[in-house]
DNA sequence: TTGAAAGCGCTAACAA
DNA sequence: TTGTTAGCGCTTTCAA
């Protein structure tokens, strides 16, 4: 019963081209025409070959066909830090169009230390991986991958790195900023407020662009007293709120830089009486389900696309891969996720308004 | 300035060990006993190795050596479907232990789909992976994985299988709720409620048994009308609340399944003027940051330490591939957090405590 | 102390 | 139509 390369102590050993031939009765080469559909073989042969490599339970080895071919069909995922949950969708999409292609993912974390991102890359490139992709927990600007001697195509998603030759997939903040201005605007608001994170992230910086070019496009006034930077927090949405007020400054819209901050904003606002989104409108930034939906009432957001940002990665990926594919920095667009809190919108989705002229 | 193997149009070509030799002026083989420290060599001829191997950037080719040595150092980690709040620290702890012993983790996402899985799991092997780990986004039972033969070892982590010769890395969920109901009990809680989600997670059903062991080992009664199911949302939090005073059963603690639905109840309890802890005390499940610690007040709950349960599996998975470790399911103990939600608790952390008798 | 040669599992060019 | 051979990049005997 146990087959003759199956020992009781020891993992069975699989079974190699050599041993189907025998089976089969043929010689190497015919093996593998035969497997691979190329060459000339009656088919027949072609047949028998099939069936000794079933019988045996016969499947090629990856590593002898990698390095033969000299490609692997491998791609490394190096992420600077921690998972995050902006880094989870991103991931996902690259495992979507790299998996859909049949290339395998080497996942590596370098839990922000450089050492080991390095001893990462290192293992990377000696298993000859096709490309790399770098992502991180933010998209600010990070130093370029280190060791890297353009023997592998290299692409920043959800990452940003000064290198000009690289190609970096990012967030059109900017754009998600434009829209969910507009949309305030459109709901007939004027006075918007801005509650949002440190400035020091580059993120909160366009958003806020973003708000001030709607409202300059309306041919509004733009209030910079009107924005706030704190933290990314439940309690600092409260906080915001609280010393809006204090200001006594007439507002009737909230544009929060994140659904944390605009959750706790909302709290704060029914807290105290205030109608949301009747007296507030308010607007979120993430489209963090959890969040989003959880909020009462729940929160109109702007969504980044993650997953999709992930997915054009792992496309263009492919596309360097290739030998081709563009370099420089590439935004991909936000797109607004109508919920209650700022009434119900005149519009679903206004993924594609971010690039043309609001007007 | 072009190096030999560098042309213009395609990407450099990685030198190999020849090109070290005639670099050296040696042969092959004292290129390979330099640079591992093997055999016998002048220390002069070493450092000659060395000092070209250095010049020309030479990386040994793991395909090469994977080859020989029948031994990848790399694992595959198949998710059955997308990535959860769940599976992402188990995923770290993985790679945390994997990745100290310099194995490489091949990433591989079922999304639901057993076709997928099955191309993945054919990749994996094809790859010649030393192992492979299982994870789930629910720790219920599920199918064993299919068509594995036996020559690569199959842990599952915080997914489970019916398969008696497979390892199954668990939270020990009845230990949580045992952790929590004494917890509620050492504060002064008589009369708890139970407000969870579906029963057929087998979660579900552990941690109210577990709640059930405390409650009768410290000889108090057990009233199953208090326990109620229903999702893992805000909402139904919420609603709990509702019903549960509606019965206008006196209660004193909520033990609930989930971060999610504390939430939900503690907004309810606030929402009507009922003080938490002071009149009703509550305690979550899972310690998920930012709901927890965002809740007014901060939520005390059992924190399932998933990310030492993946850092276990990597372990563990390491003893597999060197033919040793156990099989079966295995539990790992949860702790408890303690914030504000019902008082300042006696004692920071019980994670132990699940493991021997409350007394 | 070093070199030559065989072989890991496979493909492809060339012979038969 | 099939078999033989060389070689992908490396390690490891065995000879020299």
């Amino acid at each position: 019963m146990t087959s003759p390369k199956t020992s009781l102590s020891a993992r069975p050993v699989p079974p190699t081209i050599r041993d189907v031939a025998q089976a089969a009765g043929v010689s190497l080469g015919t093996v593998s025409k035969g497997l691979n559909g190329t060459g000339q073989l009656r088919e027949e042969t072609r047949a028998r070959v099939r069936s000794a490599a079933e019988r045996l339970g016969f499947r090629p080895n990856d590593l002898a066909q990698s390095l033969l071919r000299r490609r692997t069909f491998t791609v490394g995922l190096i992420s600077t830090d921690r998972y995050g949950r902006f880094s989870i969708p991103v991931l996902e999409g690259i495992e979507d169009a790299l998996g859909t292609a049949r290339m395998s993912v080497f996942l590596c974390n370098g839990a922000d230390d450089p050492a080991r991102e390095r001893q990462h890359i290192e293992s990377l490139l000696a298993k000859r991986v096709d490309g790399i992709i770098v992502t991180a927990r933010r998209a600010d600007p990070r130093p370029p991958l280190d060791l890297v001697d353009g023997s592998v195509p290299i692409l920043y998603a959800f990452a940003q790195v000064a290198d000009v030759d690289a190609l970096c997939l990012l967030p059109d903040d900017l754009g998600g900023g434009r829209l969910a201005g507009d949309h305030l605007i459109r709901a007939g608001r004027a006075r918007i407020a801005h509650v949002t994170g440190p400035v020091d992230f580059e993120a909160v910086r366009h958003r806020r662009d973003g708000l001030k070019q709607a409202i300059m496009e309306h041919g509004l006034t733009w209030r910079p007293e009107l924005v706030i930077s704190g933290e990314w927090s439940e309690a600092w949405g409260r906080e915001a709120v609280a010393r809006l007020l204090a200001t006594r400054q007439t507002i009737d819209a909230i544009f929060c830089g994140s659904d944390q901050i605009a959750r706790g904003a909302v709290d704060a606002l029914r807290d105290r009486g205030i109608a949301v989104p009747d007296d507030i409108a308010v607007v979120g930034f993430d489209n963090w389900e959890i969040i989003a939906a959880a909020t009462r009432p729940p929160l109109t957001t702007v969504d980044m696309n993650l997953h999709e940002l992930g997915r054009q990665a792992g496309l263009r990926m492919l596309d360097l891969i290739d030998g081709g594919g563009e370099r420089g920095i590439v935004r991909l667009p936000c797109s607004l996720v109508v919920r209650a809190s700022c009434g119900q919108g005149d519009k679903q989705n206004t993924g594609q308004a971010a690039d043309r002229p609001l007007s």
